[in-house]
DNA sequence: CAAACCATTTGATGAAGATCAAAGAGGCTT
DNA sequence: AAGCCTCTTTGATCTTCATCAAATGGTTTG
């Protein structure tokens, strides 16, 4: 769709490229849509391609040994994953699953690696989302550690409503269970933490938010 | 000193520099000691120098609004920390702490970019450590989110005494209060997580572990 | 419209860890 | 070797959160 490629030309991903590899890059691409659960790929299985979000959410998670799985991350429309694929592997590290219908790009791993050979700013491009992407999951860790629940829901709300800019209210991107997983909670914990938030400034009504006291949620 | 700077060649990010890259680094680096508990970098100060640890042991912490701080990764000799500051910035995002007295190679951020415009091998070693400092920690928080703390200990040591290949016994390479922290526990914490582990194959004398029985510890 | 389905909420309980306080154990200094 | 200082362990308590079970609510479908 005409759209996908705009989001992808609009990416953080690509205001880095080159012309010349900006073009390049679009020439092979391949993008593909996800039907909701979909798996994009597993954990172990040989690296061929890293990713764009274009539209819908993409959860990536690990599973340990006994079989169950948390996940480490959702990605958004715009965000880069298994970037880091180019330079560590063969086998991916964890999967990624469409968490609801998604178009992704998919860029084959080993035509990026050629590509780069010729152009430096696809290097400075995978580079720069990496360092993001690094820097978020270190904060997301420190988060985990120093937070609780309801703190870290304020915390994510905070910062989407000051991305919307709106001030009155605004609508989760998602559904509350993924919601859940990204903030590293179970489902009930995340209600049990909208419950508790409610008596400090937020009104919840399904999926719309509304911040009435942003000065409660912060002192938590 | 110079067995410094053989750590420093034979490092995993010199490995990937070509000979060229390699003598124009050596020839910029500083090379410089810390004393326990010496702050090397602050977090929100801005990035001057990325580090390769050479001896000893660092740990980088977050804080948050209110005081308390998390510790988010413990590097040990070999271990690249900051390289992400190339790219993304221009404040550091984290604070490094001598965890011990030390010694670290500084690489001053503009003088590597500029290198890293002649010989792409400096952002192919950039690239890998980077990708593999992203997965592991996204493994953290996996590790965090599904194991508890005796299995998250016994994970380590399990993993450690395999690198040492001794199947015997070996010594913790540092303190105890510094591994907790690594694990994401308060050091009261640890200490249980041991004293449970006595009973499931793990004998403790002070800083030397023997693995008695390591099918018992992968069964937790 | 009713039924079925799925997401979310609520309740009750249990386990894991943090925290505070104090005792024990090394290791170093003198 | 005695004393001191710091690290580590242990005990008691409290908070947080997961888990299991069941109720509620909204949406889709026949």
């Amino acid at each position: 769709m005409n759209s996908d490629l705009a989001m992808l030309t609009n990416s953080a991903f690509f205001a880095d490229l080159s012309r010349k590899a900006a073009a390049a890059l679009s020439q092979s691409v391949t993008l593909k849509s996800f039907r909701e659960d979909d798996m994009i790929f597993r954990e172990g299985e040989p690296a061929r391609f890293f990713c764009v979000v274009l539209r819908g959410f993409v959860k990536l998670s690990k599973a340990c040994e006994n079989g169950r799985i948390a996940s480490v991350r959702v990605c958004e429309p715009g965000d880069v994953f298994a970037e880091c694929m180019l330079r560590a592997g063969p086998d991916y590290a964890y999967s990624a699953e469409a968490a609801e219908d998604c178009t992704l790009a998919l860029f084959d791993l080993d035509t990026v690696r050629a590509l780069a050979e010729d152009d430096r700013s696809i290097d400075m491009a995978v580079m720069h989302v990496m360092s993001r992407n690094l820097l978020s999951t270190l904060n997301c860790i420190a988060e985990d550690r120093l937070h609780t629940a309801p703190q870290r829901l304020a915390s994510y709300l905070l910062q989407t409503a000051q991305n919307d800019r709106k001030p009155a209210g605004f609508r989760l991107p998602f559904r509350k269970s993924l919601l859940a997983a990204k903030l590293g909670l179970t489902p009930e914990g995340l209600s049990r933490a909208f419950a508790l938030l409610k008596d400090h400034g937020i009104a919840v009504q399904g999926r719309t938010i509304r911040i009435e006291n942003s000065e409660a949620l912060r002192g938590l």
